[in-house]
DNA sequence: AGCTACTGCTACGATAAACGTAGCGATAGA
DNA sequence: TCTATCGCTACGTTTATCGTAGCAGTAGCT
């Protein structure tokens, strides 16, 4: 049974902001909109990054959010820290999978824009 | 040839927050991590709905935040406002069909938090 | 040993985004 | 006309992100 105090806390202690409706979906779209959480996975699928690495190709993200991020991340288990840098877990990988078509999509779109 | 002030907005005058890398993937990140808009899509991608009902099903947000992405999503095509409320166009029906697995992998992997 | 040049971060004040509540004008029904 | 709902807008407060500075640690020189 999910116990109502649940809903503001995942795993590892990473809040969910703002009440989502409880659906796991919504508790995914919330770790997935902070700043530069898509962008991380994006990066990380195709090789181990270091974290000046990263905050390069994420736009020079802010030093201090880029480590927040990174910080839930990996308490979530979507990501580790090994040894050539930061790189996808199992799991994280299952996720980038479903997040892969959206690049060639976005390739099509974005342009139009 | 991609003029490089558009890097900063996109149609509809909808600005791209901080500095994107300027790849489409990243673009699209920028306007997905929004708050509430990957959960807009979702709820629209059904059925048209109200705005007050968009609300509810998006944890009572704000009414104003809800407001602002309501007008970027429509500013960028992704869904517009019908007769019954507001509804994807073909385009956003096109992102939520990428949008859609990650439903069913939540359901998954959200519990093992 | 000392110097330089990196690295992964942390601190902190400034700015921007989101929140929450109140309420307005419009429409619908009793 | 009264009440209830709707789609919003306004506005002050809180939270998230930014940007710059800088520190400790490591590696490669001389």
């Amino acid at each position: 049974m999910t116990d109502i105090n649940r809903r503001s806390v995942v795993k590892g202690g990473v809040p969910v902001r703002g009440s989502t409706t409880g659906q796991p979906i919504m508790v995914l779209f919330d770790l997935l909109s902070r700043r530069w959480a898509m962008g991380i996975l994006w990066n990380l699928a195709s090789e181990p990054r270091t974290f000046r690495d990263l905050q390069a190709r994420c736009g020079l993200a802010s030093p201090s959010v880029l480590n927040t991020r990174l910080k839930e991340l990996r308490e979530v288990g979507l990501i580790k820290n090994g040894e050539g840098g930061y790189e996808l877990t199992a799991t994280g990988r299952e996720l980038f999978a479903h997040l892969e078509p959206l690049g060639d999509w976005a390739m099509e779109w974005v342009p139009t824009l």
